[in-house]
DNA sequence: GTGAAAGCGCTAACAC
DNA sequence: GTGTTAGCGCTTTCAC
């Protein structure tokens, strides 16, 4: 903006000193004295001076930035992890620059060049649904873009990462099926291409395994889009079988809430006749009816962890002049129950 | 950043032209000779020359940068507005700065001053719940920083808005239920310091007063934040009394969630014993069980309206070297009806 | 058609 | 303790 914002010229102007001495009597360096500091601050506060950060930027070839790549805003999850990328940012002096690639490649590529050019310091990135190339990436780690990669991550060894268990997560979910009684439970896939869609069956089969129950492949049914919908065909096909399910774990939030509603339109019970648990996030499950059971995605903290890992690069890198080791952060879930109070009329 | 970015000079050294010539042939000046241009272009591809925005920005003093300001990230209604301000912006080929007051006067106004550091071209503001001075507002508008505000809007004479038309939206909800036969509607009403609490309420008291119904002051119950708790015990309260309301019109999401989950407690049906109608989100409101018919409010919209608004403002401003007057836009809601299979059991 | 020089606002050697 | 100078990367007069 020009609106000709007060410089540390004019201060120096009306004080018949020099630039230099107005910037070093602003950041109280020892060598000013104390009667020129006093007369500076004094007069930049008179006239709200106010640092122009982009000169700044230029000078030091650090602009103070985050670039952040999500999929969608409108999610809650994403957006949750926004605000903990926000929460760490803003105490440690950085802004952060939100582009979302609306799951497209394309508006991807267009959005880390764009960041780049804005000479962002480091960039948080969620992979969009379409990227299975990453030529775009390399480039701009080859030129030493710090980046931290988040739920959706690039699977490279010198990349650093924030992801959660999802194995240990849909693992201990289906124990609680098991623990509460239910033996042919149903598996509702999310999208094919996803690792965490395979993280999650394999937790799946796991807690099965260990309580040495089968896996019924035909209770394994995908969801690819994870759309309502979806859900509510997948409950369908289910209960139509000659042996339907007693138990359904959703691994996304729509197919678990659309597997309720045809449940409830059947005139089933939740969780007495088929017990739902869901993959998704504690704000939306306690509001379904019944309150559903489910795996937490720590959205918040994992907007953190990305945080303090890029800021800590960025840092390490400027200071020490070289390139940090990656890292990998895994965070774990959490599995809220909501069903125990209901559980024990189906306890055998 | 540093990371040795190629620049025009680099171009120039390579070439053995002068900066200037690099610059202008990038920019297809007339001036420039063709071949010229053919060399700069080609050998700028090669090196995969990035303009440096920053000092672009110093240059020019504009960032092509907007500051948002918003109470909450986390919340369906900022961040679909987040997405279509993102959504403007990116067309328009500006980058968006995030910054989240957490509901704080301190933290807004903190907020607004980096963001005036950043030199942002202009700021999207959704007051805090906090704000009652407006100072710091004042302060920025005498820079002749340009400034829009949505929904949680700064009631100024010389500022530009984009708000929803709370009292149609609220008056259109009261009809519905009373087409639908309802006689005795309570009102759930929001924060009692912000203006669209006002506005529902005379919405609700002008829908009531054309059908020459009475208003129940007793049936008006405050949930000053909002929350399903206060939902909860409103309804519970509502409940209670000797003549209770056959209809509920919850002025916020959470309050409805919250007013429904007693309701059903209580063994009653919605809609046939008590119609509950919200005000609140498509998303949401289909997510109930039943089905919520409330008042859509348009947050993409509201986005992309304030961030249109605000880029007009800056161009005009910078164009034309005068303060553009001052607009306000005013978005409908749609009412969005999902109790019409069931309200023939209620008619009269 | 191209180059030289100045300047956006700030800081950091280097002088004295 | 303070001033001078140069420069971050780019654009834009003003020369020629």
């Amino acid at each position: 903006m020009k609106y000709n914002q007060v410089t540390i010229k004019d201060i120096a102007r009306e004080l018949g000193i020099s630039p230099s001495t107005v910037s070093r009597a602003l950041k109280d360096h020892p060598d000013i004295s104390p009667e020129t500091k006093k007369a500076v601050n004094e007069l930049a506060e008179k006239l709200n001076y106010q640092p122009n950060i982009v000169a700044l930027s230029l000078r030091q070839s650090k602009t103070n930035t985050l670039g952040v790549v999500i999929p969608e805003i409108v999610h809650f999850f994403f957006s949750t992890v926004i605000s903990g990328i926000e929460d760490v940012a803003y105490s440690a002096g950085y802004n952060i620059i939100i582009t979302q690639s609306n799951e497209s490649l394309q508006r991807e590529k267009t959005d880390i060049k764009a960041l780049f050019n804005s000479r962002v310091d480091g960039m948080l990135i969620s992979l969009s649904r379409e990227t299975n190339s990453f030529e775009h990436i390399d480039a701009m780690m080859a030129k030493g873009v710090p980046m931290v990669f988040f739920d959706r991550v690039y699977d490279s060894a010198n990349s650093s990462k924030v992801i959660v268990d999802d194995l240990s997560g849909a693992k201990e979910a289906t124990l609680h099926l098991i623990e509460q009684g239910c033996k042919r439970i149903a598996h509702l896939e999310g999208p094919p291409n996803l690792d965490i869609t395979k993280q999650r069956l394999q937790g799946f089969r796991e807690a099965l395994a260990e309580h040495n129950l089968p896996v019924h492949e035909d209770l394994i049914v995908s969801c690819p889009q994870g759309t309502i919908e979806e859900g509510k065909a997948a409950a369908e096909k289910l209960l139509k079988m000659a042996n339907p399910p007693d138990a359904i774990f959703a691994t996304n939030d729509p197919a678990a809430m659309g597997a309720m509603q045809t449940i409830k339109e059947a005139g089933l019970k939740i969780p007495q006749d088929i017990a739902v648990v869901g993959f998704s996030n504690w704000f939306f499950s306690s509001l379904m009816d019944p309150p559903l059971t489910s795996v937490d995605q720590p959205g918040f903290e994992m907007g953190q962890e990305a945080a303090k890992l890029l800021i800590r690069q960025i840092e390490v890198k400027s200071k020490e002049h070289i390139d940090p080791t990656p890292e990998t952060k895994i965070l774990k879930t959490r599995l809220i129950v909501r069903d125990s109070s209901l559980k024990s009329g189906k306890k055998k």
